[in-house]
DNA sequence: CGAACCCTTGATACGCTTCAACAAGAGTGG
DNA sequence: CCACTCTTGTTGAAGCGTATCAAGGGTTCG
């Protein structure tokens, strides 16, 4: 419904929060990282090869679109490395982000088993190498390796259980729990200092606050109470948590 | 964090809907019908008799729990007949429902794949009859048998994109946007009456309006407002859609 | 410098929940 | 059979939470 226009470029792609350092670095390394794509034990080289052989690699430019809700899909799509933005675009132009991908990741794993439409929009934030495999080529390649199925299942297994507990967060959670949800979730833990951590933010706040379902402006009123209370200290895109504690009881109920 | 309590009555089951009828013959029926279950063409005669070689059938009854929210996954649990709430049981021995199967469906075939416990209470709101196929086992079957594999990795995906589709509704669609879906989703038409329709409702309205992430009150008002349009013609469980088209559009925006 | 982008803050509107009361139907026991 | 209770659905009034609209400041980039 939403998939007439070819290729378009989407406008000048946002700004986006200072890298980490490490992506760099792993931008210009070509080759796909299975392990981190399926999650888990590191696979085999074996496997890893034969992924390789069937994936085909293409590059796509910061702003264009990956694949567009609507167009039916032929083939699971692995983000090789750079940011993506997973949402449904409006017809302004303008994408409501519902998640967002970086590093090495599946960007959609699950249309090509249905051999239905993609359901969401993908769209680069910054240039970006995808690699697809083709699913006639899958299914033949999983007949002769099962240990590759299982892997695929136990993406997919952590796919539903991602989207189950957003849902009852969604449906269940004001806006304040889920802030303080998303915000213990991502906490890094200090090691000195048990109830402290740092929050790193790679994206930009308001499209945490899309992913959140929630306003922008909601979302920054939301940092400025919590600021408020002393449980978070935000200087930017670094958040730091001075009461890790209190954090979590938020996120509790 | 729920999961103190061991397997105590959850009071008596809540009242039901009238069955429609097919669903009592279901129930004396003992089998596993895997066709159902994992959707598509029929699998093979074999691949189902492997399958119940490897299940292991309990009952429940109505109103006991069939798994706990916390509760360690170690096998994929299918409702082979009888209907299941699945949701988070608050403290009070409330529940609030966040899906509910009926016939032969999945229950949760992804938690025992990670390994981690369940994300959702179960709990049967009808006598209940449930396979459970132990992952060890199963693997062992996938190994010989890729396309039950296969199968199960279609399955999965239709999970995942039915949550998908969930979590956008809820965070871009507003209550009377959501129950006009929800409505126009399962319509069936009328052969001689394009812009009719007839949905019968099979659970409680409280359980489809906590589904829908909202609450009763709301979802009561939704449907006098429909009617006063001229939409739809409540009576009961029954619900006559006048202007099928008029639903539609409703349930795009 | 101006332009574009992002975040923040304030004022206001509105959707939905909450609380409370009541009607209708089903099951129960005298 | 009727009185009684329990459950569900409906309706009303009030209040909270979040979206919306509008404006301003900080930053980056051409």
């Amino acid at each position: 419904m939403s998939s007439a226009t070819t290729s378009t470029v989407i406008a000048r792609p946002p700004r986006v929060p200072p890298a980490t350092g490490a992506r760099a670095v792993a931008s210009a390394n070509a080759v796909v990282r299975w392990g981190e794509v399926l999650g888990g034990p590191p696979p085999s080289r074996a496997d890893c090869e034969a992924l390789d052989a069937l994936a085909s690699v293409r590059n796509v430019a910061a702003g264009q679109p990956v694949f567009a809700e609507g167009a039916l899909a032929t083939t699971l799509v692995v983000l090789v490395c750079g940011d993506v933005a997973l949402g449904l675009a409006g017809p302004g132009g303008a994408m409501r982000t519902e998640r967002l991908e970086h590093g090495p990741a599946w960007l959609d794993a699950s249309s090509a088993w249905l051999g239905t439409a993609h359901v969401l929009d993908a769209i680069a934030l910054t240039p970006v190498r995808v690699a697809e495999l083709a699913l006639g080529a899958l299914q033949g390649l999983l007949d002769e390796r099962p240990a590759l199925g299982r892997r695929l299942l136990v993406s997919l297994a952590r796919e539903v259980r991602r989207l189950t507990v957003h849902a009852h967060e969604l449906m269940h959670k004001d806006a304040p729990t889920r802030l303080a949800s998303w915000l213990a979730e991502r906490c890094l833990a200090e090691p000195g200092a048990p109830n402290r951590a740092v929050v790193q933010l790679a994206e930009r706040k308001s499209d945490i606050a899309s992913q959140l379902g929630m306003m922008p402006e909601t979302m920054s009123r939301l940092m400025r109470t919590l600021s408020d209370q002393g449980v978070i200290e935000v200087e930017g895109y670094t958040v730091r948590v001075l009461d890790l504690q209190a954090l979590r009881r938020l996120a509790r109920a």
